[in-house]
DNA sequence: AATGAATGAGGATTCATTCAT
DNA sequence: GATGAATGAATCCTCATTCAT
């Protein structure tokens, strides 16, 4: 419970309590994955009034769509370095692409409130610059890994990534019932439907990319896609 | 709003009474896809007391879970039928895979609301009774499958209809936003992160398959494997 | 605190509980009469819970409704009595519009802030019949009126009814300001603008009377129209 | 959204800058007439900031009781017009005190709100200020009618006037039901209790002048009169 | 004088579930 | 079996006002 006393007059004040705003609501999140923090906790533990919250986000749910957005901005970021590095390879970057959720679970337990409750209570305004954004990001994302891969067109690897990050969506909430029950489905046999979220979304990746690689054919050097061997060692 | 008076005494009479209940459920969840209908709604729209609902559900989730799981069943039935039917291809099964999907398009607003809000608030036996069936089912595809691959092992198969179910269900997220924001995402920009469903869940599902098939090797026949032809025909 | 154990199956039960549930707010509302008491007041007070006041309004505003309907249900229950007297005058019908609005201060003050608070929150639906119900109750000692002045209709007197009502509601609001500021406002200047709403009343309504009388002419019997003589008496 | 940066040292830029103040919260108040506009639309509206409003007004309800005295001089200076004109008869000054507020809605919908809104909020000094304010020019008119009908004393006038204002605001308060009501109650059995302000208020105002000239006398003389044939007029 | 960030009290209503009848 | 009256937890956000700058 942090106490900042001072008004936030500059620019650089407000969006230092901005940002205290997202870390109490990441942290409260945290606690208890399965539902959004209330308005109230977020405040106190902020160590401000409740009506300050709404001087920075106009709703709750606002808060928790800036902290998605952070996520896929540094997720991005991973997936950009994978993909620039100096000898990448499909590995490296499904690797990227499975880390940073690993490490951060927050990301994806967001993202999959994110279309049953985040998005019904954000102003639609709001959203659609979100959207927007995140359009570029995947856009930036996918005209590197065209020029790795020596592609006229990126469309087809902003394809790539989509269904990448759908599949890796499909997976986490596969894999991740909410904690109160997770214990009780603790059972090997629900592995088949609950599988162990890291390997398996290397795994299914590769998969995909190797689909992927195979129809759109060999056009791009043989020393890029490993996901063949990926998907050995799990066999 | 119908008015049945009359008790379920006998044990065929209650099972009406339940499917009356689902019945009524879906229909409501239908009208308004974004949140499940409360219980007093479900309850005077089936003629039914409140209370009476309780007497065939332990709680209101439970009825969607019910509903879910027909679903469920019904979608892997057509997928069997595709996968045991006379000359099947991959494509057909593929194809299974997204037309019931498509045909009700309850069954994945449902899935989409399960892990964060339905598995949520349903007792933890029943939560796991429900997926042990569901192993089942998967398991018994998966077999039909694996079968018709001519593998010994159904496992790898399994695996590719669970990551099949993922990669769908991270792309109907992805590609169906909460009704009242629709309209506004209705932008051409956006059409990356918000593709047409079906286009993009067949075309990403051949790369899946495809990508499987060139990992598991040749082993199954060519005529089979017809996934690379799809995915040209939308390249 | 009232504690009501039991539950209201019958109608009367029902009507018993709703009955509870007015007097409390009626109660509430006179120990501070400047605002609507909350429903948590009211229920607690009740000795129900929250939700019980819901399930017999529909929004707290309808309670304070239901109870500005009974007062006027008795006002004109008192005015058509006393024009349906053996031999009434004006002077006692006058005086039987203002000794309920006397006694029962509660009417007038809720009549204040039925326009401005009551009527906004409440279902135009309800509020409708509610002033249908009122319309009816007028016309009634509309015609008893018009009946006892042998007028062969009544839709004069309607009208010097609604402007007697009109003129009392508007003395009302002149001569009663919020109570914390009523002591300040103890102010022998301020008569003019604050005078004592029983003499004001009785006198202003005479004068209107009378002036009905004028126009409308001398049909009904002179022994009816007192009211000069009560002009006179305050002068 | 004015921007008006400059501060108002002199005492002419005050005024202007509490006139600013004003005529954006008019302005305001038009636009949704059943609720105060809030402290914050008003100060951006007028392109200050909040904090400025209090250097101004006490509180948010001063300035609508500033607004509403503004009204009562406008008001009373038209009346006072009507009253010393050249040859006035009653008509006229019925016409008066109907025409101003028929013109300026705003007037009686701030008057419907003053008791039961504003002066709730306001400083009671400040209110006993405003009340005194309001006995004298109330005064002052009344001494010019009495002048006006050769009378030695202005109380009866006094008391006329504020009779008439009484019913004013009643007849107002029962023929402007709230906006997102009025459509709803646009229905014709309810004229009684809905009527046409601007005729219903003439034609009630002259049955009331007509009992204070049969009361108090002919002392005045008869050109003076015209009720009865405004009344005649509408019957 | 002016600003505008911060405050924090304040309140109605919904709804899943229970249990007395 | 059926009912439906009762429960009461749960929570967001607004907005008048203040006061540090």
């Amino acid at each position: 419970m942090l106490k900042s006393a001072k008004r936030a007059r500059s620019a650089e004040d407000k969006s230092l309590k901005r940002d205290l705003i997202l870390n109490t609501a990441s942290q409260l999140f945290d606690d208890s994955p399965d539902t959004l923090p209330t308005a109230a906790a977020i405040a106190n533990h902020s160590g401000i009034a409740k009506g300050t919250v709404y001087l920075y986000f106009k709703s709750k749910e606002e808060i928790f769509l800036a902290l998605l957005e952070q996520h896929y901005q540094a997720w991005f970021s991973d997936i950009r370095s994978a993909i620039t590095a100096d000898k990448p390879d499909s590995d490296e970057i499904i690797n990227a692409l499975c880390h940073y959720i690993e490490s951060q679970p927050q990301f994806f337990q967001l993202a999959s409130l994110s279309s049953s409750i985040i998005e019904q209570n954000v102003d639609s305004k709001i959203l659609l610059e979100f959207k927007k954004r995140l359009v570029e990001i995947i856009t930036s994302a996918s005209k590197d890994l065209a020029q790795r891969l020596d592609l006229d067109e990126y469309e087809t690897c902003a394809q790539l990534l989509m269904r990448s990050y759908a599949m890796l969506l499909g997976l986490w909430q596969v894999s991740h019932p909410p904690e109160k029950v997770a214990k009780t489905l603790d059972n090997p046999n629900l592995t088949l439907i609950q599988p162990e979220f890291g390997l398996e979304a290397r795994d299914a990746l590769a998969q995909l990319w190797h689909g992927y690689v195979g129809q759109k054919g060999a056009k791009s050097s043989g020393r890029f896609w490993k996901i063949g061997n990926l998907f050995a060692k799990t066999e």
